[in-house]
DNA sequence: TTCCTGGGCG
DNA sequence: CGCCCAGGAA
């Protein structure tokens, strides 16, 4: 052990997991996560996601319709980016080529249900065009990189941020990255577990820390808290009584 | 009818 | 830290 190791204070490592605010059961927090999963599993069933906007679940999202989506819902409930996802097939924008070359007027016209439709034309458009001058179109190719290098790619396009990023890495390239969102932290912090403030980065070090790395299994834990935040631990009147975790929740009050 | 919720940017 | 927006809750 170094000098400055023996100086450190337990606890105090500034690169290490982010501290919690509960101790480490004792079955150890694998297990607890696991647990927790099971809990959402049987109360919710499976989510199906990435979601088709086209088809009844179990159907899932096609790369460009997910991609689209994840843009799409960003701060708006799934049911209003649905319709906007919808409209989009109807035109035939849902194509990398075809929405590239789409006239912002007429995108911003078909989205209008998902809010904040210019800035999401001209993220949905940046995103198409981005494809087309660096990858010929071939979307494919482009979630084919390895991880760290597509994740990095995405987060430099405007309008995609850690959370739609992490989103399309597990959903559209089938990687076992867990993304973070509001629910996320929300929930995690009345469980008595992560501070309010929490940032996403230390939320998501905490996950992928005590889970597998599996695409499939990290998909469907973040759509079951999706579920549960937004239909029963909302930010206002929780519907605790409903909950599948309140037996073993702190019940933070967290503003 | 107003109020509240929710990612990402400049 | 304010702005972008629609739609469900209150």
């Amino acid at each position: 052990m170094t000098r400055s190791e023996e100086r450190r204070a337990p606890g105090q490592d500034r690169a290490g997991p982010p501290r919690l605010l509960m101790p480490e059961p004792a079955e150890g927090w694998a297990a607890w996560l696991d647990g927790l999963f099971r809990r959402l599993l049987s109360a919710f069933g499976p989510r199906h996601w990435w979601p088709s906007a086209l088809a009844p679940a179990p159907a899932r999202a096609e790369p460009f319709e997910m991609i689209a989506g994840a843009i799409l819902v960003q701060n708006v409930a799934w049911s209003n980016a649905a319709k906007a996802v919808r409209a989009l097939a109807e035109a035939g924008l849902l194509d990398v080529a075809a929405m590239a070359a789409a006239p912002a007027e007429a995108v911003e016209r078909l989205i209008r249900p998902a809010g904040y439709f210019r800035q999401k034309t001209g993220r949905l458009k940046g995103f198409a065009a981005y494809v087309s001058e660096r990858y010929g179109g071939d979307l494919a190719a482009m979630l084919a990189r390895p991880t760290p290098d597509l994740r990095a790619e995405l987060l430099a396009l405007s309008g995609i941020g850690p959370e739609t990023a992490d989103c399309i890495l597990c959903y559209a390239a089938d990687r076992p990255v867990m993304a973070m969102d509001a629910y996320t932290r929300r929930i995690f912090a009345r469980l008595g577990l992560f501070s309010p403030d929490i940032r996403y980065h230390d939320m998501q070090a905490f996950f992928h820390a005590h889970t597998p790395a599996d695409a499939a299994l990290r998909g469907e834990y973040h759509a079951l808290i999706d579920t549960l935040g937004s239909r029963l631990c909302r930010k206002r009147a929780p519907r605790c009584g409903e909950c599948p975790l309140a037996d073993l929740c702190a019940r933070v009050d967290v503003a």
